[in-house]
RNA sequence: CGGGGCGUAGCGCAGUCCGGUUAGCGCACCUGCUUUGGGAGCAGGGGGUCGUGAGUUCGAAUCCCACCGCCCCGACCA
């Protein structure tokens, strides 16, 4: 058993910090509210983020950068959107610093360096894109414009959680400019699709594609999709968004095309993001008490040899050839060569870090012709035959794929309970957690209601929810759906 | 940002209430030997501005003040 790691049961909060810095995920850094990504949680990060490309590259769109800082004057542009991240953003007001005449050795800053208009660090990056757009659109030849960036952007959050919600955070910013609110909306959804797909097929973590309230809604969005997933402790957690901007933006920075028949028309807009907190879902959806639990197809090191009980010539020269053969496969194979830990710290330490397969390689082992296989996620261990290993492991990464994502859809669904009454309703928040379909009158006051009584919110409204007319359980007054209720992250 | 808790070696902690030689312990680290199929044992060794700053005092990890950070609860938050 792995000591160090407090359990789920005991304390989720804990737990989850515990799984972030004993499987070196992340850490935190000397600022506040930024954390350090280290070279583990930084290799599962650039597989989501090559994974997540190759997705936009295939739906038609292009990477670009934009700069970190807006111009205040820009950022204001878009009421709605500047008032939504008015309360956390970071601003620079000066560009040099000057030795502090009164403490040595000291720097302080130049209030002769002030700068004549504020800049913002970017939240989001759509008041700079949209300005940038208004040369670029001309013609709705021009159109669609389909652009992402990968990028960093600073919220300035009171609370920080690693992964979860940190004040500088990595994330891609999709910001579409098309010539139709048809087409608007059409890529809003598409882009909603890829990430539940690639949740689903990629992070094995099951998702709930739907509208946010209107209470929920971007700043500055006309509506707001996403999806959402459910933790191991019953919490929801919004692991992707996608923005239809209506003409929103593109008023507000003046965008303008000419269509077919020479007239000017103003642009619509998309915008869709997902972050590193995608890092934390995956923590919290399949991750146990032993430690960190990694789906095959994201996983750093999907499969690691370690020698027992340490490396010598023959089992060496062994794993080479298993490597090889591996490698041939594509699959990402390391052979652990460290001298000085014994095979139980080994097999802990692999545990921890989440990697899916083990092959344990002995002495005893390569006189049998075999090889011991652990699977990370259910802890089996079975003695396979050295021949046609490499078929072997690659079928179990596909199992192991498979089941984190049955695993964790079941775990969802036995966690996704109807309540006709209020009372039902608090009852299942309290007792039970998870997911709650309840009809809801589609009222804002009904919704902040709700949420100041039982600290429960609208996660969506599902897209594939039954249209079954129903009662609000708090108003009783009457409702199309049932729509998706949580305690969330 | 409000309430509570905490900050002592890389990590986890004792010591603080009640000031007093050279600040301890476990893990980790270094060296050696014996071990090695689920987190090894023994021996020796290295590592500290006690979160930061300013005070009180002959003397501060310990007392006072301010600040910073972390964790929990709340408010806030795509």
């Amino acid at each position: 058993m792995a000591k160090e790691i407090t359990s789920r049961s005991e304390d989720y909060a804990q737990w989850y910090i515990d799984i972030v810095k004993k499987a070196q995920l992340a850490e935190n850094s000397a600022v506040r509210g930024c954390m350090v990504i280290k070279p583990h949680g930084f290799a599962i990060w650039e597989n989501i983020r090559d994974q997540m490309d190759r997705m936009f590259k295939e739906t038609g769109h292009q990477n670009a950068y934009f700069p970190l800082f807006v111009p205040k004057s820009l950022f204001e542009a878009e009421e709605k959107n500047a008032e939504g991240f008015a309360k956390e953003c970071a601003i620079v007001t000066h560009y040099r610093l000057k030795n502090d005449p009164d403490h040595p050795g000291k720097l302080i800053v130049d209030p002769a360096a002030k700068l004549e208009e504020e800049l913002v660090v970017r939240p989001t990056s759509e008041a700079i894109i949209w300005n940038t757009y208004r040369d670029w659109i001309q013609s709705y030849r021009d159109l669609p414009l389909l652009l992402n960036q990968w990028a960093n952007v600073v919220r300035w959050e009171m609370r920080t959680r690693l992964f979860l919600r940190t004040a500088e955070f990595l994330w891609q910013e999709g910001h579409t400019a098309h010539a139709t609110a048809e087409e608007a909306v059409a890529e809003a959804r598409q882009m909603l699709d890829v990430y539940a797909q690639f949740a689903e097929e990629w992070m094995a973590m099951p998702v709930i594609k739907g509208a946010k309230t209107a209470n929920e809604r971007f700043a500055g969005a006309e509506d707001t999709y996403c999806i959402e997933a459910l933790m191991q402790d019953g919490k929801a957690l919004q692991a992707g968004t996608s923005h239809f901007l209506g003409q929103n933006f593109s008023k507000a920075f003046d965008v303008k095309f000419l269509n077919e028949n020479n007239q000017q028309e103003y642009v619509w807009a998309t915008s869709w993001g997902t972050s590193t907190r995608l890092i934390g879902g995956l923590i919290m959806t399949h991750s146990d008490d032993d430690g960190l639990v990694l789906p095959p197809r994201l996983a750093p090191v999907q499969v690691i040899i370690v020698p027992i009980p340490k490396p010598s010539e023959a089992l060496s020269e062994a794993a080479e050839k298993i490597m090889r053969a591996l490698r041939a496969k594509g699959i990402r194979v390391k052979y652990d060569t460290d001298m000085k830990n014994r095979p139980g710290f080994k097999f802990a330490e692999h545990e921890m870090r989440g990697t899916p397969v083990r092959l344990g390689l002995g002495e005893r082992d390569l006189l049998a012709n075999q090889v011991e296989v652990a699977r990370r996620d259910t802890k089996e261990k079975t003695n396979v035959s050295l021949d046609g290993i490499a078929d072997y492991v690659e079928t179990l990464l596909e199992t192991i794929q498979q089941n984190l994502f049955n695993r964790a859809r079941t775990y969802r669904d036995s966690h996704t309970t109807p309540a006709d009454t209020f009372e039902e309703f608090q009852h299942i928040l309290d007792n039970k957690g998870g997911f709650v379909l309840a009809h809801w009158d589609g009222d804002g006051a009904t919704e902040e209601k709700i949420k100041e009584l039982t600290k429960a919110t609208i996660r969506c409204i599902p897209f594939d929810g039954e249209k079954e007319p129903g009662k609000c359980i708090l108003t009783g007054n009457p409702s199309a759906q049932r729509v998706l209720f949580a305690r969330a992250y």
